[in-house]
DNA sequence: CGTTACACCTGAGGGC
DNA sequence: TGCCCTCAGGTGTAAC
């Protein structure tokens, strides 16, 4: 589900709400490909530590201890992180499923991860129906094999060193963006819509895209997550901001997940192939 | 090393 | 209604 602009926008929702707050208690859900951290021990440390900071690398996000332990998160395809009780007509429907309405709450199988504070509520909750997202505790000065292998942040995206990286694939050029450890937060849905944007078909090799298209693709990549993250994300099948809000950012789609419609610009019909085992939408007549 | 197929997990929606 | 299929915003790993 989630890439770049909604980890970014959870990021920023959620930070003000649990920055400086102390952790109360913890429950976590049982042992599961979710979690790396075995949950007892995750529960165990997470224990009357503050958070400190909030921090976001590609789509992973980073939160600070005060003791110097982070905890490194990702949401995966259905992850969804967000304070109890935020109110909207969307999260009621997963707060009824979670459990976190009405009398006597029941528990939620995919709430995997429960925060409570010293100072009462909002908690947090990381709630994951797949369980694609992961949860593990680093210890002070610990990094992690997933960070490291991480290139330049998708917002920082640079034309010359996308073109370097282009140079030496024959894989398409919607694989190469998509690849984290060259653009790190560019996922499905901006792939394709930064690609429409720059007016290049997904299936073309990487390496037969010019200098000039690189430098014109690097930026429309950093346009189109900005733009979206302006407008709280993409709510297409279940993200949920953490202050219960839909992102805005499907209603401005030119391509993805548009297979059969008009194009905008030309009115042609937007095709669907895939690429690497993804779903990928272009405007034939726009795109070559 | 680069590329590709597949696995991980659950639920929604379509066709019959 | 039930069953079976395909699809879904991601990523780690194994094999060529």
């Amino acid at each position: 589900m989630p890439e770049l602009p909604e980890v970014e926008v959870t990021r920023r929702l959620l930070a003000p709400h649990v920055i400086g707050r102390v952790i109360h208690s913890v429950r976590c859900g049982p042992p599961s490909y979710f979690f790396l951290t075995p949950p007892r021990r995750l529960a165990a440390a997470l224990g009357g530590q503050k958070i400190v900071s909030l921090e976001r690398q590609g789509k992973y996000l980073l939160m600070g201890l005060g003791d110097g332990q982070r905890v490194l998160l990702h949401l995966g395809m259905t992850g969804q992180l967000f304070m109890a009780g935020a109110v909207s007509p969307r999260l009621m429907r997963v707060a009824d499923h979670a459990g976190l309405s009405g009398s006597p709450p029941t528990r939620d199988r995919h709430t995997h991860l429960e925060l409570e504070f010293e100072d009462g509520p909002p908690g947090l909750r990381f709630r994951d129906v797949r369980k694609f997202g992961k949860v593990r505790l680093l210890a002070p000065g610990q990094g992690d094999p997933r960070l490291d292998k991480l290139g330049v942040d998708a917002l920082q995206a640079d034309g010359e060193q996308l073109f370097s990286a282009a140079r030496k694939r024959s894989a398409p050029i919607k694989t190469l963006l998509l690849d984290q450890g060259v653009l790190a937060g560019v996922g499905n849905i901006y792939a394709d819509e930064a690609l429409f944007m720059t007016g290049i078909r997904p299936t073309r090799g990487a390496r037969r895209v010019s200098r000039k298209e690189c430098l014109l693709l690097a930026e429309n990549v950093q346009r189109v997550l900005t733009r979206s993250i302006e407008t709280g994300g993409s709510s297409i099948s279940d993200f949920v901001a953490p202050d219960g809000q839909d992102g805005q950012f499907q209603n401005e789609r030119q391509v993805y997940a548009r297979e059969g419609e008009a194009c905008g610009r030309c009115a042609a019909t937007i095709v669907r192939v895939v690429i690497g085992q993804r779903s990928s939408h272009y405007c034939p007549r726009c795109q070559r």
